[in-house]
DNA sequence: GTCTATAGGCTGATAGAC
DNA sequence: GTCTATCAGCCTATAGAC
């Protein structure tokens, strides 16, 4: 190994404890106590040595976004079930169970400025966690509607937005507010995907099942 | 009128001013711009002239909060329908409605710190705009399963706080992150409350529709 | 690269003159 | 009751020494 990938390699190491410490608040104290210079006493810098790592706070910020949502999408991947009911149920389930075992990193990516997010999104053209994380439910709602087993007359996208939408009020609701709902967070879910369920059943059986393409109804 | 009711007049007008003021600022630019220089150079006070009208920030931002829940309200107690199908439809459309068209208010009293919600609901027994707003849609999903139309296995206090975390679900994604969503939040309101009237669809008849009391739910 | 020191800003809240 | 002045604290970010 040359002088200078030493030299990169303690760079990136740096890096590295830097943003593990951010993590580390966040997930602790919430996204509003990562102040510049917390993060530099916890990680053993001065305040001003940051700046030579990360352009500025947001920088970092974005950077723990796009890994809490690399965090969501292996939750989601490891929910599995034999039929595409069964899928959707564990998605839901494996969904909030995020939200409510990493609440502040949920918070940071879907409660706080959407810039956050967006930077996710936005970045890569289809392969960024977000995107992937959005067609594990997009593809599960298509699976769900189109054999024929259950149909709807809106477009699985739009379904599938709307159980994430659902999702989000469930996860975000007990997180901001823990005594409202005073049902806990796994009754509203098994209610809400009980009912989605049976209320995506078809009133008559579709005839021919079409089918589309996958993974394209997000671009 | 005495000097002393003129006083109390003259008091109770400064603070009503002055929340006029705060609610304002909030509602053009968010909580987080709401700062006791800025509310007192709006007011034309100087910002130690508030502390003798409240005691703190804190105190202010409750009685927004207050007057806000109240505002929810008014919104959902103008939905109407003539069965129960179909005031639950008006309802779900004028919660997100209000959201969408109040968005700070909203953010303020459902997505900011859960202390100015908790303020609304422990303050009175029963009568408080936060419990009122909650049993209007209690006593709809109560009327829903109860004549037999439709029937659920899951107490209509629980529907009731999955629909209101759905729907709380529709209106915070999207003001957080207008883009995620793509379709518009009427339309997911749409599909969210026809698939879930779809599925509190019973299999088979209730036999005996049985009443309990209403608004009770919830203590 | 990392430091100290500091600029320059913001905040909520209070003391004391009038 | 209302003011000015100020305390005490926080923040991001940068300049310049080493």
């Amino acid at each position: 190994m040359g002088a200078q990938q030493r030299r990169e390699k303690a760079r990136q190491d740096a890096r590295q404890s830097i943003l593990d410490a951010a993590r580390d608040i966040i997930s602790h104290e919430g996204f509003a106590a990562l102040t510049m210079r917390k993060l530099a006493e916890r990680v053993g810098y001065s305040a001003a040595s940051l700046y030579m790592h990360f352009r500025n706070r947001d920088q970092i910020a974005k950077e723990i976004s796009r890994s809490g949502y690399a965090d969501l999408l292996t939750t989601l991947q490891s929910a599995s079930g034999k039929d595409p009911a069964a899928r959707f149920r564990a998605l839901c389930r494996a969904y909030v169970r995020f939200g409510l075992e990493n609440p502040q990193t949920y918070a940071l990516i879907f409660m706080e400025d959407p810039a956050y997010l967006k930077a996710v999104f936005a970045e890569q053209a289809s392969d960024d966690p977000a995107t992937l994380s959005y067609n594990l439910l997009a593809d599960t709602m298509q699976d769900l509607v189109s054999p024929g087993i259950r149909a709807s007359e809106s477009p699985p996208t739009e379904l599938a937005e709307t159980v994430w939408a659902a999702l989000h009020g469930i996860v975000s609701l007990k997180l901001t507010c823990p005594a409202f709902p005073s049902a806990p967070a796994e009754v509203l879910t098994k209610i809400m995907t009980d009912t989605f369920l049976r209320g995506l059943a078809a009133p008559r059986q579709i005839a021919e099942p079409t089918r589309t393409n996958r993974s394209s109804y997000r671009k």
